[in-house]
DNA sequence: GCAAGATGTAATAATAAAAGTTACAACAAA
DNA sequence: TTTGTTGTAACTTTTATTATTACATCTTGC
């Protein structure tokens, strides 16, 4: 199983905002660039301005980033799009046998193990911000 | 988007076989312990075979896991269980627009990073194994 | 005022994957 | 040869993602 594309659409996106910053973007243009249909950016934009990254300017359209590329990390963009509040990465089977010692203590001995699972993952999602995209995607740019 | 059950239904029957290893383990038994379907509990077992950690007994059934429980990482089951060979954590868009550059370039700048984030998951699993799941539900189990 | 071009969002369909179910052949041992 | 089991195909159900259509709402310029 993965996690879904919204969050690499997402990440995708705002290169195009901060690439094209010249001219206002819309979602068509961004669609276009991801390849997808123009709502499903929509959605993630509103995912994004739920969680204060970006402004979106209704009616004459274009978006604005709230605060500087580096301190927008990859965690803040994953936890935007990716997840309900307080989600867990991994899924539990919900209905261990009460009744069998094993089942009824699996939860117990797994969920802090994988709680810590997932902490790693977002430590590292943590350690890399859309300033880091901005600056590779200008270098492959420039190469052209 | 959530990582599938069968990665801790697997861990559960692994804590069945273990704890019960007096008795003959069948997948009848273990179904009703996760509290699923026998044939869920036997297409898992065939995938922990494939990845060589376990045996069953065809015909009169009973698993025998094949090297001590301290040798078997959560990320051995999570291979065995979860992901098709070289499987990315992170599912990409699939249809950049080539002829946009940042669509031209989002994969190459992102993929290394993923792929880094994916590590440090696996790192994390690694580092845990069958043998901290048969203590702590010993523990569990010796309280009552 | 109103036309043009956006966003916001509901409703729905299409797709895909996981999980569950039924059925039965193949097998091992008493 | 009976019993209880695994192996597996076929199919259904469920759930989530992704895509699409449609249209109300908003902003600006004329």
């Amino acid at each position: 199983m993965q996690i879904s594309s919204r969050f690499t659409m997402a990440i995708h996106m705002f290169a195009c905002i901060d690439t094209f910053s010249d001219q206002k973007m819309t979602s068509d243009f961004m669609a276009a660039s991801i390849g997808t249909n123009p709502v499903i950016v929509r959605k993630i934009l509103q995912q994004l301005k739920a969680a204060g990254l970006i402004e979106v300017a209704r009616g004459t359209g274009g978006v604005t980033i709230t605060r500087p590329l580096d301190r927008i990390t990859f965690l803040d963009v994953y936890k935007a799009v990716e997840c309900a509040p307080d989600e867990e990465l991994f899924h539990f089977h919900e209905k261990p046998n009460q009744r069998c010692p094993v089942g009824k203590n699996i939860h117990h001995v797994l969920d802090k193990r994988l709680l810590e699972v997932q902490r790693a993952m977002e430590a590292k999602l943590s350690e890399m911000t859309l300033a880091d995209v901005k600056k590779e995607i200008a270098v492959y740019i420039e190469k052209e």
